[in-house]
DNA sequence: CGAAGAATTGAGTCCTATCAAATGCCGTGG
DNA sequence: CCACGGCATTTGATAGGACTCAATTCTTCG
């Protein structure tokens, strides 16, 4: 893997233990057997990537593709005048490498440290022609994504801040749930700039809903994250 | 292929000659021989629906997959409140399938006179496991989708009603071009209320945006559809 | 020709954005 | 330990773009 980012610390060593992996099984890895996971191994490149650096930026030609380990990203899109629209966060299992040809489609920055598994280009090709079910995994994986997507369209398109915000309460601490931290207690490590850049707001907007749903005493607004004080509620707003 | 809709008019004879098909080289089908092709036609139930009949709905067992041959399909969410989102267009030689589960994830009504090739779940998941190229096929096509659907976000989000409407025309005259009709005359088979649904805005500000484009002299509208008068001038505010 | 739906136009309001200022939070260094 | 500086966040005041409600005009089609 030639790593692009200057701030990327790749680990030329072979991977640590693709068995060992905490995300292996919430993972496209998920899909492999033990003999394919040391074949993994041997092509993998730990790569860490401290917080606030770039793992890749759009445009760029698409020479590696990741799977997250530990840490949070953030996916985004920006126009020429700087309006920024992040079109995800990636959380420990999830996959980047799937919406892109020969260029990266969207740029990506660790917001805390990351640590992600990074395969080249050539070795994920091979390596999709060579293992069908990896194939089926990462379409199932492209068509779940899509399927959030298309749910982020209707938050953008049809719902107020206040809906907004709590769908992605709730959608963020169903993810973390999966991952193993079931909690009513959501970790939030992206800004309050990077909450409104992704629901389609202002950072003021943001921060008077915030407020707001703190005052109604739906939240309780805590380091780094929220509690949910009244889940059901949250639900109700949600309800699709 | 059970036909959930009652407006469906399943034929049940086999399907017109795959190899004639005009849509097959911009469709999933490109991927196969003209062996597979065959094979492919004794799988495959034509089914026409007329304007405005619903193909399926949110929800519902998702018991067929379909290849758009002639006409167009919207595809959308709705609220509980009935606030709705289209999530896309589907145009000749697009699929229907890829973001579903055990049920379908959004609605999808014929806007025209619809023909589409249909499959039933056993059957596609059948020929996906039997042909790995097919899978690949369809991995870009859903990869292609989540690209759009990042690119969709960032101008629902992050656009005014004049940026979205502009890049609207301009994706709808590209992806009209693909399938073999490229002209500077966009045709616009959906209602206002659609394009509405679509760019997250109400039917009042897509006619007020198209009245004030036409005033312009930027596009004049035509009968169902619009003729892209200064074609530069569109793709500079869209430039991304 | 007339009815019904679709689209346009108009007037006024509201939600969210914008601009601006104050407050809070940390890490640094005296 | 505490003062300081820089940044993130919150809060306030105002403005504006898109929405809402309402009426008119245009199409389509029996």
């Amino acid at each position: 893997m030639d790593c692009q980012s200057p701030a990327c610390g790749v680990d030329h060593r072979q991977a640590s233990s693709c068995l060992a992996c905490k995300v292996r099984l919430a993972s496209v890895c998920a899909s492999l057997s033990v003999d394919e996971l040391e074949l993994l191994e041997a092509m993998a490149q730990d790569a860490t990537f401290p917080a606030k650096s770039t793992l890749f930026s759009q445009g760029q030609p698409a020479h590696s593709v990741y799977n997250i380990t530990s840490g949070i990203v953030r996916l985004y899109k920006v126009l020429p005048d700087g309006r920024r629209q992040i079109v995800g966060f990636a959380l420990p299992g999830d996959f980047l490498g799937l919406a892109m040809r020969d260029a990266f489609g969207f740029s990506a920055d660790a917001i805390d440290d990351v640590a992600a598994c990074g395969f080249s280009r050539p070795a994920y090709s091979a390596l999709i022609d060579a293992k069908p079910h990896l194939l089926r995994r990462l379409h199932q994986f492209a068509t779940h994504e899509l399927t959030l997507a298309q749910e982020q369209m209707m938050l953008l398109g049809r719902r107020t801040a206040e809906e907004k915000l709590i769908c992605f309460l709730l959608t963020m601490q169903e993810r973390w749930g999966k991952i193993g931290k079931p909690s009513v207690t959501v970790p939030l490590p992206m800004s309050r700039q990077d909450i409104a850049d992704f629901l389609g707001l202002t950072i003021e907007t943001v921060s008077r809903t915030f407020t707001k749903l703190a005052r109604d005493k739906t939240i309780l607004i805590v380091p780094d994250g929220v509690r949910l004080m009244n889940p059901d509620r949250m639900a109700l707003v949600a309800a699709a």
